[in-house]
Order: structure tokens, then C-alpha cells, then sequence
DNA sequence: CATACGTTTAACGCGTTCGTTAAGTGAGGG
DNA sequence: CCCTCACTTAACGAACGCGTTAAACGTATG
């Protein structure tokens, strides 16, 4: 478990349909583990960890409040995977010439966007 | 192994390094087992059978030539999983207001390409 | 303070994954 | 023909993933 990389943690953490629907529900509202537990066909315990399969990829954050413990959607890895993917863009993106450089100023821009904290 | 949906077959086949290392050496140019094998750090039956994950996904098409197999980038499931990630684009860019309408039209233009076939 | 509630941790089972080495296949070359 | 080259399959072992149920934990609430 030590010597796994972050993008291997996220991509495995969207490995699986649960953690994806976790996600998909995290993006309309944070939600508490009964929330998230209520849609899905098994136990809590089963929910609860993969809870921390998320967690652990940065994919959310947890706070306690009182009893429960609200998730929240954290965006940044999804953003690394979306960036790892990017450099195959070119090869489905036949309108490249016009859009390539458009994408790059596009990143940048972003990129220093989300750093200034 | 039946029940798996192509979505998981993707992210989880990304989820290995050196299967994204191959990824990445494909990208250049097609390769037979040997080249992809000789920059990896493990046995030539390890990395057949990273392909043959990679093949099950559809990330890589493979065909026989003589005496050697050619392993071929397929884009098709990156383009999938792109689109799975990016309906969380949203919630990094934070530029949204002038970039969301260009990036959507973007995305309106190259799926338009990619679904001429 | 005892009890219930929300959630996590523990213990277990089972199937899969990822590496190894050794043996098998199949197309060319001497 | 036989041997080699390129690759795959088989067999094995250690580790992991994903589910279960039962027990523990921590924070309200009666």
C-alpha cells in the first residue's frame, strides 16, 4: 500500500461503480454515510469503507459533526486524471490544430486558478 | 470477472502504473512485446498479461504478424472515461464563465467529429 | 447514567490481481 | 526437419479487494 502512487489510488478508487455513484451523489450535495448508504444494495460497513478508499485517494474529504460525518466532493485528483488522459486527446481530437493550443491556454489558466491559495 | 461494466474494465486497467507506462509507449507508435517489454522492470509473461488486461478493456487492439503480435492504441474507453470524469469539470473551473461555454462548445464540435464513422 | 443512534473497526471468506519460473505454441530460418 | 525466436499459458504464492456479520466507539437524548 506504501509504495502506491496518487493517480494509481484515484484511478482504482473509480475503478469501482459504488465509489462512481458515491461521487455522483457527493456532486449534487454533501451528504452523511446514511445518505450515501440509503441508494446502495449492501451493509453500511461495506459503504463506510469505501468511504475510505475515497478518502484515502483525496476524492473526498470528511468532517464530524456532532454524530455524523458529512462527505464532500473533492476535485483536485479528478482533475490529475483528467490531465493524465488529456495527452491522448489528440488522437480522438481530429479538430486538433484549432483546439490544441486553445486546451493548453485552457490548463494553464486553470492550473494557476485552483494554486493561488 | 462477468459482471464487470466497461467503465471499471477502464479506470481499473488504468490503475496500473506500468499499464499507463504502456499506454504512453503506444502513444508514440505501435510495439510488439518485446519493446514494450524491454524499458519495464519485470518478466515478458508479466507484461502479456497486462496487455491482455489492456486488450480486455479495449484500451489496446492487437494483431498478429509473422512471428509477432503488434499491440495498437485504441482511444475509444480514455475517450469514455474522460467523459465520465469531465461532467465534475465543473467543479474546477473555477474560470467557468468564460471558459465553460467555450469548452462545452468544444466538446459539442469534437463529438460531432468523432460520431462521423 | 443508560440507552439509542450514526458510524467505524474487527474478523472472516472468497475471488482476483500481480509477480515469479517453467512449459507450451506457432511461425521462420539454417 | 529441427531449432530458435516471439510470445502465451500454466502453476504457484503472496497480497489485495469487496462483501458479510458482530462488536466497539463516540456523541446525543430520555
Amino acid at each position: 500500500m506504501a509504495g502506491t502512487d496518487q493517480l494509481s489510488a484515484v484511478f482504482s478508487a473509480l475503478a469501482d461503480p459504488t465509489r462512481r455513484a458515491i461521487l455522483d451523489q457527493l456532486a449534487e450535495r454533501d451528504a452523511t454515510v446514511t445518505e450515501l448508504s440509503a441508494p446502495l444494495p449492501m451493509s453500511m460497513p461495506a459503504v463506510s469503507r469505501h468511504l475510505k478508499v475515497l478518502e484515502h485517494a483525496a476524492l473526498i474529504s470528511r468532517t464530524r459533526s456532532g454524530k455524523w460525518r458529512t462527505s464532500h466532493l473533492e476535485t483536485a485528483p479528478l482533475r490529475d486524471a483528467a490531465d493524465w488522459i488529456d495527452r491522448f486527446r489528440r488522437f480522438w481530437d481530429s479538430s486538433l490544430d484549432r483546439l490544441d493550443a486553445h486546451l493548453a491556454a485552457v490548463q494553464a489558466a486553470v492550473r494557476t486558478d485552483t494554486k493561488e491559495h
